[in-house]
DNA sequence: TGTTTGACTGGGA
DNA sequence: CTCCCAGCCAAAC
């Protein structure tokens, strides 16, 4: 690997939890997203487990809108990480996101996809 | 230092 | 529909 193919892992890897909050303050109200559609957007595709650790810490940064990144199926996969245990459900009711027994309603047409949506940098 | 555990996903049986 | 698996990699233990 050259050093600037690593030093571009290593940028990329540093900023990562960063980039993720980035593409999420994106999402527009009353739409989704899923945690391997944002690891795909960021060139990591097989990481969207990190995607979810980066939304686990990402109430030590103030304006990611959490509730609007659910699983691939538009399950509400991360409800219990919220204070209450309905509190990401009522979020996305709050803005119009009808969801039923833990998944979103007409999620093909929620779903909002960084990578078709945001330019490339 | 090694192992386990996930806010995940695509593919296959 | 269900179940399993490999790949992923930061934390926690």
């Amino acid at each position: 690997m050259t050093d600037q193919a690593s030093r571009k892992l290593y940028e990329r890897h540093k900023d990562f939890f960063e980039s993720v909050y980035m593409v999420v303050r994106e999402i527009p109200e009353g739409r989704v997203t899923s945690y391997g559609a944002i690891a795909s957007y960021l060139g990591a595709k097989r990481s969207a487990r990190m995607v979810g650790w980066a939304m686990n810490a990402s109430y030590k940064s103030p304006g990611v809108p959490a509730h609007r990144v659910v699983n691939r199926e538009g399950l509400l996969s991360g409800k219990h990480h919220f204070a209450d245990a309905d509190q990401m459900e009522n979020l996305l009711k709050r803005e119009g996101v009808e969801v039923r027994n833990d998944r979103v309603v007409d999620f093909k047409l929620k779903f909002w996809d960084p990578s078709r949506e945001l330019e490339v940098y």
